[in-house]
DNA sequence: ACACTTCCCGCACACATGTGCTACTTCTAT
DNA sequence: ATAGAAGTAGCACATGTGTGCGGGAAGTGT
């Protein structure tokens, strides 16, 4: 929000913006979430103790090559932040909780399409960028200590994008079908069979055939509580 | 979104909207949602097709003596849904994203009051459960793999919340003065020292006079991507 | 028909508000 | 130093914009 559009990802191609420039963002922004709508260049002049209004044109001039806010030329209160406030109710997507998963202890995968079809428990909102707008996408609790190894702890929240087909490399909830375990590994196929791969060199991959193998989803992100 | 605020409950005291003013209503709702600010007078005479500006001022009134929608007197587009479209960010705080933070190879603190008072390189909207609701939260970014015995990796955002005294088993964002180092760890007080602990039973912890030791934060969440 | 309420219309006043203009200060690089 | 850029200041003009006023049209009950 505080970044022009695209560089989240990337690192930070963060121009930079002088205080009063910061000063006005931030007045805005305030502004708008105590009014309901966008303060004029008077409103912004009086809030930031600018002693001109042209000072304020000038500044949101910038603001807006800048990328960080829009503006309708002639139009009172024709500001906008361009992530901002009003759209941000798209930068958070509410997730099904669907259940818990652990390693160590099997857990009884609840249907044979595994969760796809239960009762959510809860919900969790998470903002966008972590799910990368996919659609469909779960979440799950993890239970017990046994997962540490992928870096991942007891209460963590994972979330998943449903897939059928794992590529090698993706962190993967799979089904071993014969005993019924559900496990977060690593996934590799490796001819007929599956490596399922600890993130942890001291513990050893789990070798089972290709056919013995259900991957319900990919993990895409983690969200830990401590 | 479309009954009245209170009344609703009683039952009856529903007084039936005109056609008019359901339309100003509808009106106003998508061009907010168009525009990321209220229409003028004007802009809803011409948009709901009125030959004067006095009718939608009349029809403002009524929708607004009926619990519809607030206006702000004298303010032009001071115009605002009451249930409406403003006020459900509640659930997501954008926080900002002061820097890097790494174990092995060490980051030089920016001053001496950590990144308190650094000019934030982004921010990163995350959902108010991960604070729960603290003030002052602000999050780093993990360069490097050498914390991985943490159970975070590169890339991660850690969400801290600013302390200066620590509970032992806190995982903390703490520096160390001789070396200048920083480093995520967990921190336990044992007499005159501080032992900082690696999660990973493999690694050996830290010891150093409690003196040597600055903790700026303490982990409250972390957010991975993958 | 009548009074009465609700709703609509056109207009115009007074102020709110975006923007352009000119001049001045501060910063920055050569 | 010195020139150029970036930022600040004050003012004024044209237009945007809320609101009030007189009056008309349409429904409603008696």
């Amino acid at each position: 929000m505080r970044s022009p559009p695209s560089t989240y990802q990337e690192g930070f191609s963060v121009k930079k913006l002088s205080t009063r420039q910061q000063g006005i963002l931030e007045f805005l922004e305030s502004f708008i979430d105590e009014h309901g709508y966008p303060p004029t260049v008077r409103d912004i002049q009086h809030g930031c103790s600018i002693s001109s209004t042209s000072v304020v044109d000038y500044n949101l001039r910038h603001l807006e090559r800048e990328g960080y806010i829009n503006r309708d030329p002639d139009v009172s209160r024709g500001i906008g932040l361009t992530e901002g406030s009003y759209g941000r109710r798209d930068n958070v997507v509410s997730l099904p909780l669907l259940g818990y998963i652990a390693a160590g202890t099997p857990i009884p995968v609840p249907t044979a399409e595994g969760w796809a079809s239960t009762e959510p428990l809860d919900s969790v909102d998470v903002p966008t960028y972590l799910t990368g707008g996919r659609r469909d996408v779960y979440a799950l609790k993890v239970k017990g200590f046994s997962m540490i190894d992928a870096l991942i702890d007891e209460g963590d929240v994972v979330v998943l994008e449903p897939i059928r087909q794992a590529q090698n490399n993706d962190m993967v909830a799979a089904v071993l079908t014969d005993t019924n375990e559900v496990t977060l590994k690593r996934f590799y196929a490796e001819g007929s069979r599956v490596r399922l791969q600890p993130a942890n060199s001291q513990m050893e991959p789990i070798y089972v055939d290709a056919d013995k193998v259900e991957v319900h989803g990919r993990v895409v992100a983690v969200l830990r509580i401590m």
